[in-house]
DNA sequence: GTCTATAAATGGATAGAC
DNA sequence: GTCTATCCATTTATAGAC
């Protein structure tokens, strides 16, 4: 029922309509209504729902052997970029949560959601300069997908590979010698 | 008349109303109808004026000057990037978008818009290895502020001229030796 | 050009049968 | 637990006064 209502709302955004979702839940309006007690409490626990499979999905991805700084970074990385992963779903997460982000409540949640992931990167032990920057450019991905570019997933695999091997060689990054172009 | 849209629509999503609207705008429904003859030509109008303010916004950034490959990245990154752009306004028109593009006609915009853009870069003489990851870092560190991260300026910042500095550089980048971690 | 008033349709939510 | 039927509020869009 939730993934009735969340292919939905991807679709038409919160214009989604009751109808719409019990229809393609495959119930009524009534029947929906039974389990949700309002539209709000629907998107509310849509919205906990798709926020819940992110972290889910990052955590997933933490390698139990790895113990080295940038442990966190890296599976994050993979959770947002491995073409291995379902990217359909994750797509689907982003662009929903977008749609959701209109309400209050919900952009609580998501804002929440926002300063845990940057708590781990703070306490992820990379150099800072090298974190936003890696972070950034994982985000950055998929943020192309949202635009309608068909996603290109040899050039996302080679990304995903060079974001990981900077988390291991954080020199390669803080020892470029950096100075303004003249 | 279209920036009160751009407001509401922003605020509240596709379910803004035409009174909500005309009321930001300071005229009355039927005013604002007189104008767009539906709430669909509105929308499209308003994609349409962001999509060319964004365009406006690379083209502004770029530097005549400047004769290198990497020109238009170095623009798009300003665009982007730099603190002294209006941050509010780009920022709207990202969110905004957004909420937009559950329209399949303006979907249909964007789609075209991005194609413009990754022929641009594609045209602008760097390693296609390079101009991947340059983009993508700079794609991400807006997309964060969609979640509801603050701004942090200097960090923005100091990503930002690095971004540039890799664009002058591309060999920092080409040249390091990238091989699987094992 | 902009307003008010209203038409026509649709939305969310409730009540009660099964 | 799910359905149909219905209520009430709201929405888009139109008509016509000013």
């Amino acid at each position: 029922m939730l993934d009735a209502a969340a292919s939905e709302i991807r679709l038409q955004g919160l214009g989604a309509t009751l109808n719409d979702i019990a229809a393609a839940a495959g119930v009524s309006k009534g029947g929906l209504l039974y389990h949700f007690s309002s539209k709000e409490t629907l998107l509310l626990e849509l919205a906990h729902s798709r926020v819940d499979y992110f972290r889910a999905g990052i955590e997933a991805n933490l390698d139990p052997a790895d113990h080295s700084p940038g442990r966190f970074t890296r599976a994050y990385i993979r959770a947002v970029l491995d073409p291995s992963q379902d990217k359909a779903a994750a797509m689907n997460s982003v662009c929903l949560l977008a749609q959701l982000m209109v309400d209050p409540a919900i952009s609580a949640i998501t804002r929440e959601a926002n300063e845990w992931l940057m708590a781990e990167f703070r306490a992820d032990g990379l150099p800072d300069e090298l974190s936003v920057f890696v972070v950034a450019a994982a985000d950055g991905a998929t943020a192309t997908l949202m635009w309608g570019a068909r996603p290109d997933l040899s050039r996302t695999h080679r990304l995903e590979r060079r974001l990981i091997e900077l988390t291991w060689r954080p020199e390669w990054w803080t020892s470029l010698p950096w100075e303004e172009h003249s």
